[in-house]
DNA sequence: CGCCCCGTTGATCCTGTTCAACGGTCGTGG
DNA sequence: CCACGACCGTTGAACAGGATCAACGGGGCG
């Protein structure tokens, strides 16, 4: 319950607040999470627990009994299938709920799994609808969380239908940046903790297509490969990247 | 609740309540949803609204206030990049709930539009939460119809990231039967009141693909065509199919 | 009747998968 | 210290699953 002050990675660039405001447009979703991780902690009774790349925050069929917030770290979301198939279904970030899928059923749908070190806040959730009546607004995050979750998965069935290879390698550059700048980190450089098969899974694509696709938009200009590791990935122009996206693979500009 | 000699081709499956208990695997989902429709008519001021195919319950950009739920009918939840691209993200049947996606933003993010007649519950949302007030159970039917509704995305996502054209044709029909079977519908044979073309932007194919593996499934014995009309598809075995959707294009036993 | 929309099927093309080989990095142990 | 092996990422070559292009039949409707 306490020990509240460790848990800050001052090396993990996802675990500590921005030092310098990035000079993107920057709207105020930062503040909106802190306000939001502040008022659940005042009113919840929560359990903090740092993981480490690997740990599992829970597993699909286990009983569902708590939620949990993203404090510090990031998480994906695999879906499983009776067969065998795997599904990177989601990747959360600072400020995300995880569990939801386990609300309606009683189980857990889905496993949770820690990408990096980070740390989790843990609640009952039989405790956070008390607290609701308590504190209305909590009950508004609650439902915005949920309302969020919905829309972010929409967009990925949008992304994973309409877009070619190379586009859904930017999109998901693009998204990760963006998270990254919303809560007002830098988002000009960007170091994925995830392989590519990951990557490839998230994106319903293989490792090799990944590959050559990162390649290609580094041809592009539309990203660089950081000197040492190819998982620092620079992103020079984001609306560039975004570009990229929409206006399919000929931005017009500088192509050939 | 009786009336049991009809029922046998109401020429509206969806909008009718059943008339005889099918001999599937049934669990108690009908009467769930009968109870959740009593419990929100009894508590929640709410405007019926009989709907036709094609019209619109609410469209991506309008202002969100309400939430709405499927009587009766059935409908089809769009979502639309800035680009042009649109990416039927969703099936909606009786007890799904509409409009989530609004909540975080305060706009809907999403078109959804009835695919047929139907009748549309609407209320404000504002007044579901103070109803919620005096009726906690309330709460937990809108939580449950949002965990379900991320659930079942998250399923699409499965499915479109790891199955074959075929598979996923297969898949879709097999969702389509089992919502109808929970329902307390008959599921043998469905009559799918989608084109081509919306299947198969629900899938992430052509209109092409959608109609030749509609044919090798048929060509498989895994479905068979009504006389007329190519909409009308009759279902075997459930359980072959969704046996395919599993097991890959060899069942085995009636395969070569 | 003519038109349009829908669904089917065939032929061809292309995107992304599959199969394969190779280089780099890291950790382990001789 | 370096050899070794495991793992990761990249790249090439061949393949295949769907997309694309095209033609055709059927049904509804003005």
């Amino acid at each position: 319950m306490l020990t509240a002050t460790e848990a800050r990675h001052p090396t993990r660039p996802m675990a500590t607040p921005p030092a310098a405001l990035p000079h993107f447009e920057v709207p105020n979703e930062a503040q909106r999470i802190a306000a939001m991780l502040e008022l659940v902690a005042a009113t919840v009774p929560l359990q903090r627990r740092v993981v480490h790349a690997g740990d599992t925050i829970y597993q699909a069929g286990e009983d569902f009994g708590r939620l949990h917030i993203v404090n510090a770290g990031f998480f994906k979301i695999v879906n499983s299938a009776s067969d065998g198939r795997e599904q990177v279904v989601g990747l959360q970030f600072r400020g995300d709920w995880l569990g939801f899928d386990g609300i309606a059923t009683g189980r857990y749908g889905c496993d949770a799994i820690a990408m990096d070190t980070g740390e989790i806040w843990s609640f009952s959730y039989e405790a956070l609808l008390r607290a609701c009546l308590a504190q209305p607004r909590l009950l508004g995050l609650l439902h915005e969380a949920m309302s969020r979750e919905i829309s972010r998965e929409r967009d990925s069935l949008l992304s994973l239908c309409t877009l070619s290879a190379d586009a859904r390698v930017a999109d998901f550059l693009h998204y990760w940046a963006e998270s990254l700048a919303r809560r007002g980190l830098r988002a000009d450089q960007i170091s994925l903790r995830m392989s590519r098969a990951e990557i490839g899974n998230y994106l319903g694509m293989t490792i090799e297509s990944v590959s050559r696709a990162l390649s290609r938009l580094s041809a592009k200009r539309l990203i660089r490969f950081a000197e040492k590791g190819r998982r620092d990935i620079e992103i020079p122009e984001l609306s560039a990247l975004a570009a990229f996206v929409h206006g399919g693979p000929a931005p017009a500009s500088l192509l050939q």
